[in-house]
DNA sequence: GACCGAAACGTCCAAATCGTCCAATTAATG
DNA sequence: CATTAATTGGACGATTTGGACGTTTCGGTC
């Protein structure tokens, strides 16, 4: 379990701020700790590289990859993350938020991994809590405020400069709806695979979606329901919604826990998913992002 | 990008309008913050740098230097921000939004005059052509949605890595009320003028400040109101809030345009602001934060 | 086991930064 | 107006940094 983290000069270069030669230098000198393969290649502990920016002040540029690395003893097994990912919302602790987050997202675990097996899980098991009375409504709501935080920074950086080549795609939550998260989420999803995404928010009438249709030409729409207030309001509006994108060739995409089977069965819809998994792969075979072949040694040591 | 990024002394000196000597002399006396490399390299953070600019009296800002995320615009002037910003807004124009909000805020526009008086009279300006028909629901969704994205990537440059000796504040909005930006811009305003800061968010109930006030211990307590749902109800629960506040020596600080002449009159409060400017102000009476000296030589232009 | 591309190695060196010293400049004071 | 204390910023040699380079190691694939 307690298996003992390795990173490259590369890596702790990176997450330090310097340069790699400096690192390499920093080790020769017994500045850094650390270990040596057969070949001479340096090996370093992450657990020495982070006490130097505790002990010293050195720079620290992006820990967050490490700093998660140690939190979860090297564990990277969503069960074991959404539970402390739970905790850390609970106590408030915005570093520990961010460090698993970040961390979990840098250090290679997919977007829809996170959201529906790490952040769903644990924002599910925080309303539980609250409902049954076991923490406050202030913890709920400084949990919920923090995650959202937390996971509008990454937006950013998932954010391309360049947009040209990606299809767009536009979504939200219908009216009475008011949970941001999972909207965010599927945006977040989507930017990660390829495509521009514009999110409506909570609360946006059925009829504004119509209305981001024929005014922004979008080649896929998604539905994020949380919470359903009006059922039957909101079938008949989304059937004419469903109806105008079919003829416009859009895709429609919907989900989320406020959609039962029983709503489900009475909508068309192009794709469903319970989670936001389909979401990505959908996006993805419909929008192949120019990538690189996977060749040669990966960077990463599990 | 939102990652911390470092600058050397003689890239801080050029975007100061200083000396270089003076900035090394700065960071040794703790003015301006500052890690160290082993070989004693000073390594500053941009973000450090531009809380020096803002809250200093500069000759000479040249911020064209510093690899800024976006680029700074000459214009200044916060009625023709807003008019800018609101017709990005409508475009959906994420791109200008964003270098108007960052631009702004890295070219020396104190925070809470942007929020005041370029972001509040353009989402004000937003929702009411969106009441008046001019522009669709949809608009209006977007562009609330595009500016809580910018606003919490600029959050998140705010947010200092070092909490100590920086006092507490808690606030949020009550039941009913689901604007968020209001209480946002307030938390943003607080990070700023160099305290810590919780945005319980909207739609919290009073009852939860009051558990926020025991458990965290916080120095203020900020509440803003954009809609009054049940009147009588909020005065009633926010004098027993109030009456804890006050027996823990809180401050609190009320605003926002749902607090009429009418209800304000029937409530007591440490300080209170139509804007955040008040807000702010009240803030930094409180605590100061390390400035820079006002007498010697000033620097020549070349 | 041979092959391959990515990543890390070692070496070198120009450029940048360091600490120190001190003349120049300004605000405050008598 | 002269004096004093505070502050600046340039100059100096010594030290540190980090990018470029060709070579070697690594780990996965065939």
């Amino acid at each position: 379990m307690t298996q003992p983290q390795y990173i490259s000069t590369a890596e702790a270069a990176r997450a330090l701020g310097v340069g790699v030669s400096t690192v390499k230098r920093w080790v020769d000198e017994g500045i850094l700790p650390a270990h040596k393969t057969a070949g001479g290649h340096r090996k370093l502990l992450v657990a020495d590289v982070l006490r130097l920016v505790r002990e010293g002040d050195f720079p620290q540029r992006d820990l967050s990859g490490l700093q998660l690395a140690v939190e979860t003893q090297g564990q990277r097994d969503p069960k074991i993350l959404a539970q402390q990912l739970l905790s850390a919302l609970k106590r408030g602790d915005a570093h520990a938020v961010r460090s698993l987050i970040h961390g979990s997202y840098a250090s290679g675990v997919a977007l829809e991994t996170l959201a529906d097996f790490v952040i769903a899980p644990a924002m599910i098991q925080l309303g539980h809590e609250w409902e049954t009375g076991e923490i406050g409504v202030f913890h709920e709501h400084r949990g919920t405020r923090l995650c959202q935080s937390t996971l509008y920074e990454l937006k950013a950086t998932l954010e391309a400069p360049d947009d040209r080549g990606r299809p767009l795609a536009v979504g939200g939550s219908p009216e009475g709806d008011y949970y941001v998260l999972a909207s965010l989420l599927a945006e977040m999803v989507l930017l990660d695979a390829g495509w521009q995404a514009i999110d409506l928010g909570p609360h946006t009438p059925l009829v504004s979606f119509r209305q981001a249709l024929s005014e922004l030409r979008p080649r896929l729409l998604w539905i994020s329901v949380s919470d359903l207030a009006d059922r039957d309001r909101f079938l008949s509006e989304y059937r004419v919604l469903y109806e105008e994108a079919e003829r416009a060739g859009v895709a429609v995409v919907v989900g989320g826990r406020g959609l039962t089977d029983a709503v489900r069965s009475a909508m068309p819809y192009t794709c469903h998913g319970d989670g936001l998994r389909h979401l990505g792969a959908f996006a993805r075979s419909q929008h192949r992002p120019p990538r690189r072949p996977k060749r040669g040694r990966p960077s990463h040591n599990d």
